[in-house]
RNA sequence: UCCCCAGUAGCUCAAUGGUGGAGCAAUCGGCUGUUAACCGAUCGGUUGUAAGUUCGAAUCUUACCUGGGGAGCCA
């Protein structure tokens, strides 16, 4: 069903035709004199009046003597109506071959729509600011890949805006949920000198004269950071030199993640759960044109309420051995891969929990369960609608003995953990977290088929332009 | 890293091994309420690259390059 698809760059026009209404008048005026232009997104309020406008020309229609003349200005987009009689015949000319993405500055009415009501913009001034170049998106359908190598010009259409103001919206949501629960935001570097979880690819760079890693996880910086705050999160991009070639898979992407000092899995779980009920309330409260545009089938999201069922990795199984194929059965100790997961997920109409996976498939960093160390003190909440895992995390290991015994284990060089080890020598404390995938999470909100439109530049492998 | 598919006009796609076309974009013209507007005309090509088979290759073969889909790995 997702096979190839030939992308219609403006395919929303049947939907909301405002690009944005996230916030409506919440911008200050005040000295500020830029302030105080009217932006499209506001113009419902100036109903009658006489505004400017500085944007582009989205798209231009005709009739003769009639000019239909769609105006978008970053905030919005809006249709400006220009009759024969509204304007000097060198103007009528002009708006009539005015390419496609022009800079303009307008001025008119704002009236609405005979019929259908919407707001409208009855011109009287036109002005070219810049007259465009023969613009390569055209209104009709494109190809992915090309669409890609015009990213810089694709994030001007409606779709790509829209989806691009919901992860936005979603990033301020999880600034708002930390801030409010009194976490602080402590970032983590990029730059890092090891592995965090000595398993995956890291990207390597040149560092003066020795050499520097691009981070995959601030997992661990926050562990320190834990016990000098409490309650912690950093924000950022993290990188992954894995060569997954999927619809779930960046090589840079955001992660948002949270640690807490005295809390269990159990905690780790309560957290996650309020907080994704968060995120998803704020997007449907403010994110409801973009989501129009989107055409995302809202009712699934509103759909989403606590409590989210939690289900032990054996459980997990035992789902499988009901509802899977036969290639789907996973052997005890192994992890589940995206189709073992859509299987599971499928069972449930919200997010799901699986906790407890084998201590072997996953990070050192990660407790045993005190009641069977086969299994870890971990969890991931896998997103409804084959979206996959949107959340990792779970209890921390906060023995340093056991510790130690782990790094060596996995063959990591203990030198480098020292300073992490120094968190459990000195007063040392339960602790969790878990990290969340911005873009993934983007997507299932979106109903979007691929996280490379959830991220405004995307890094895939074998894609690093624009 | 592996498997599958596709590269033809700026874009999206046609074209039994036998004279490479259409829609959109662009340019020109027509139309006073259009919604990816519509109608007419014009413009537009070293068929991804290299080699091979053939009287003849966009079409068949091989290699390479690029893109897309999926797997594994992962978030």
């Amino acid at each position: 069903m997702w096979g190839r698809f030939p992308q219609k760059a403006f395919s929303d026009r049947s939907g909301q035709r405002t690009m944005s209404s996230t916030t409506p008048n919440t911008i200050p005026t005040g000295s500020v004199t830029y302030y105080n232009r009217v932006l499209i997104r506001h113009l419902a309020n100036h109903v009658g009046q006489v505004v400017e406008l500085y944007g582009w020309l989205y798209n231009r229609r005709s009739s003769g003597k009639i000019h239909f003349l769609e105006i978008r200005d970053g905030s919005g987009l809006v249709q400006g109506v220009m009759g024969r009689n509204d304007v000097d015949e060198a103007t009528f000319a002009l708006a009539d071959h005015t390419p496609q993405e022009s800079a303009v500055k307008v001025s008119g009415t704002v009236s609405q729509h005979p019929k259908t009501g919407a707001v409208e913009l009855h011109i009287n001034g036109f002005e070219v600011l810049s007259q465009a170049g023969e613009y390569p998106i055209s209104h009709k359908e494109h190809g992915v890949g090309f669409l890609m190598d015009n990213r810089h010009l694709w994030l001007r259409s409606s779709r790509q805006h829209a989806a691009l103001t919901i992860r936005s919206e979603l990033c301020l949501a999880i600034h708002q949920y930390f801030h409010q629960h009194g976490f602080v935001q402590v970032d983590a570097p990029i730059f890092t000198p090891n592995a965090c979880e000595g398993t995956t690819n890291l990207f390597e760079t040149a560092y003066f004269d020795d050499k520097a890693y691009l981070t995959q996880s601030g997992q661990l910086y926050m562990e320190a950071a834990a016990a000098a705050f409490g309650r912690v999160y950093c924000f950022g991009p993290t990188f992954r030199a894995e060569k997954s070639k999927t619809r779930r898979h960046l090589t840079e992407f955001w992660m948002v993640e949270p640690e807490m000092a005295y809390a269990t899995l159990d905690d780790v779980m309560d957290v996650a759960e309020d907080f994704m009920v968060y995120l998803i309330g704020h997007v449907l409260t403010h994110c409801r044109p973009e989501l129009a545009t989107l055409e995302r089938d809202v009712a699934k999201l509103e759909a989403i309420v606590k409590p989210f069922p939690r289900i032990s990795y054996d459980e997990a199984l035992e789902l499988l051995k009901q509802h899977g194929s036969e290639e789907q059965q996973v052997p005890w100790g192994e992890d589940f891969g995206g189709d073992e997961e859509t299987v599971i997920s499928n069972q449930f109409d919200r997010p799901v929990f699986i906790h407890r996976y084998p201590t072997q498939c996953k990070a050192f960093y990660m407790k045993e369960d005190p009641t069977d160390p086969k299994k870890s003190l971990s969890v991931d909440m896998i997103g409804p609608e084959g979206y996959g895992e949107l959340i990792g995390g779970g209890q921390r290991e906060d023995d340093l003995a056991v510790l130690e015994q782990k790094i060596a284990a996995h063959g990591l060089p203990k030198e480098d953990f020292e300073w992490f080890l120094d968190v459990r020598r000195y007063g040392t404390f339960s602790h969790g977290g878990f990290g969340l995938g911005v873009e993934r999470t983007v997507a299932w909100l979106c109903g979007l088929h691929h996280v490379r439109e959830t991220i405004p530049f995307p890094r895939l492998l074998d894609r690093l332009k624009p």
